[in-house]
DNA sequence: TGTACATCAGTGAACGCGCGTTCACTGATGTAC
DNA sequence: TGTACATCAGTGAACGCGCGTTCACTGATGTAC
């Protein structure tokens, strides 16, 4: 039952792992995915309970308590291991992003495998980021934010993109990052094992984040605007 | 305590009015009442319970099943209700934005001073969208699927959108009520009554949905897409 | 290495509470004559 | 119009149940000597 772990005291990065702290670990993970497993199906998060997390885990409902404080607890502990994840993701995918041919097909696709690969976590996510409670909802947009801080670092360095400023890069960010937040929901709703679907919603996703490059070629950048506006008074807006 | 009513048997639309089915919609309505004021805080609707909507509304819980079968089934008369108040919204919105000028400016103000207004259903909405039961979370879908068909209709007499087919089109007004739809989210966020905020969101979804159509402008119609590749074998994507 | 004690992850009984749902009821409203 | 009966929205008691949390406990693991 007990898996024996190497002796104590060994020259690891990690201090102290012992039998008695493998065994925490395991629980502790163990109440984890409980709570993930949950969440799959119509149950949200704020509708599941301690004791079921606790019997779903294989143990009884007071041993919570050595893991976590409460649910809200656990909570933001997923929270905190999703976008963890998450971003490990990002950050791999733009190492490997280097070829730059089928930018936007590759790095599109890599996204909608990872989200099918770790489904549990999305469905808490999308579930969370607007049923849970403040804390838990605040945490999550936080990391919605990042990504689109970040994907507006690499948009600057893109040569066509230069002339614009922070804000406007941040706004083109926001709207892709917006949108795979939308195609990313809708693949949870896919049922699974459905790869029609997936690929059309890859080339849905596709096609929107071409548009919107499309748009930021014509989009008049904050500082030439003022010059413009004076040589025509028409509204300039629509003008095809 | 129980305002008379006209007499029975009126002229009028309704069938039969009398004092009972009056007291019966009254309280009706203060469930539904209760209900959404319980969802307004921190609660989300599936962590609502019906001694809570019942005590809300002033009325035994038992009273509860004169009007609903479940909790579910009142979601649902939510659901509906929402729905068919935002529906109402944008039927008038369209028939009053025919001067032309600055229509993006004028829908989304109004858009946005709808939701302030009817800030109950729209949280219930968005919790909704994901964190309810299946049947709920399916209408929601299905009613913002409508709002694309419907601007998708709208698009398609503006003349310089034309050329594309109707797959197109649904792809740009699913483009723009997503965006909306992240916007609306941002703005319940928002504390009460902060205008610099609202006004700032506003002019954000402005200068998102001038993107997009800057991006269509730039489109190249399914329709021609063919002939321009032969034409040219590179990469016509990115070239701004 | 061996022993004696400390730590602490997990146990199991117990608690008071709010829940959804049942049931028989009450009394104002509606209907038939 | 007046009377006698039917309807039915809302009542109040009662039920069994799962909940979160408390508490004293056990026994394997860890530590000091």
């Amino acid at each position: 039952m007990t898996r024996v772990t190497r002796s104590r005291r060994r020259d690891d990065d990690q201090p102290e792992v012992g039998r008695r702290d493998a065994r925490k670990q395991r629980t502790r993970r163990a109440l984890l995915d409980a709570a993930l497993e949950l969440i799959q199906g119509e149950q949200s998060f704020n509708s599941i309970s301690l004791r079921e997390v606790a019997r779903n885990a294989g143990v009884v409902p007071t041993a919570f308590y050595r893991h976590f404080r409460d649910m809200d607890e656990l909570g933001l502990a997923l929270v905190d291991e999703s976008l963890r994840a998450l971003r490990q993701m990002m950050r791999e995918a733009r190492a490997a992003t280097l070829p730059t041919s089928h930018l936007i097909r590759r790095s599109v696709r890599t996204y909608l495998r990872y989200v099918q690969d770790n489904e549990r976590y999305f469905q808490f996510l999308a579930k969370e980021r607007f049923g849970g409670g403040r804390t838990i909802r605040l945490s999550i947009r936080q990391g919605i934010q990042l990504f689109i801080s970040e994907l507006s670092t690499d948009l600057a360095r893109w040569p066509f993109l230069t002339k614009y400023s922070t804000e406007e890069l941040q706004m083109f960010s926001s709207m892709i990052v917006n949108l795979m937040v939308n195609i990313t929901e809708l693949l949870l709703d896919t049922p699974y094992g459905d790869e029609d679907e997936v690929d059309s919603l890859a080339e849905l996703a596709e096609q929107q984040i071409l548009l919107i490059f499309l748009g930021t070629g014509q989009w008049i950048p904050k500082s030439e605007r003022r010059a413009r506006e004076a040589q025509n008074a028409a509204t300039p807006e629509l003008k095809p």
